[in-house]
DNA sequence: TTATCATATGAGCAATAGTTCATATATAAA
DNA sequence: TTTATATATGAACTATTGCTCATATGATAA
């Protein structure tokens, strides 16, 4: 991997043990790409509203389209991508799904995401 | 808001209290919105192992290249969006571009989305 | 000055994501 | 059973994203 110095620079500007110790103190690829991935889940205002919706209360589907005056359908897609990460769960209750979160980790994430967003306005 | 029912349930479905109190104490829009912005930012692995990288030490964007073993270029844009979003400085030095960390909460939250993922996969 | 090195950036492209529409499934009521 | 209701899902379309390539900028050295 070290190797591939012709795409990047020159020798005097690389430095081998500065990055060699980055290197063995970095996540491995796979755990960087599951962090990723939770952060992309994240990443989107759909998303963030219906986990700020479920931070409150639990809620059914129809209540949460209300809520987010959208389609029912883009609704129940993001629901799906915010289940298959373990983000949110589900039960059933006669008719309707009720969702809510899954993990206490995620709200404190939101929690401290909008902390940085807040800081950042000052 | 409130209003656009027809595209979602019928009345029995439909917990007008519920929502209504839910909706009293969601964030706005706005905020949401940018919140969801930070998170996108953080996901992708790119930039996640640049920060991981980053949290570790002040690289130029040369050692960081040779690091991630990829295009000058393709790291040159992620930097862009991470400084964009205020998430990493830079320093100019000599003919270099050092690189750093520009906030204390974003590795609090590298550190709390890896402890999330590592919950997961008990 | 000119040449070289480190980084930044715009255009173009392929892959991905979010939404809508139509429809399928599942539960309950008639 | 049939009908209605609540949710889920697949296909199609558009917008966005991340990368590569070529080139521009900015700084140092010759």
């Amino acid at each position: 991997m070290l190797e591939n110095r012709e795409d990047s620079c020159q020798e005097q500007c690389f430095h081998p043990e500065v990055v060699e110790s980055v290197r063995r103190n970095m996540l491995g690829s796979v755990p960087s790409d599951e962090l990723a991935q939770l952060f992309k889940v994240l990443g989107d205002n759909t998303r963030i509203r219906i986990l700020d919706a479920l931070f409150r209360s639990e809620l059914c589907v129809c209540d949460l389209t209300a809520l987010l005056g959208m389609n029912q359908s883009a609704v129940s897609h993001q629901l799906r991508v915010l289940r298959d990460a373990r983000i949110v769960k589900s039960r059933k209750y006669g008719k309707k799904v009720l969702y809510s979160l899954d993990d206490e980790h995620i709200s404190g994430l939101v929690r401290m995401g909008s902390e940085h967003v807040r800081e950042l306005k000052k």
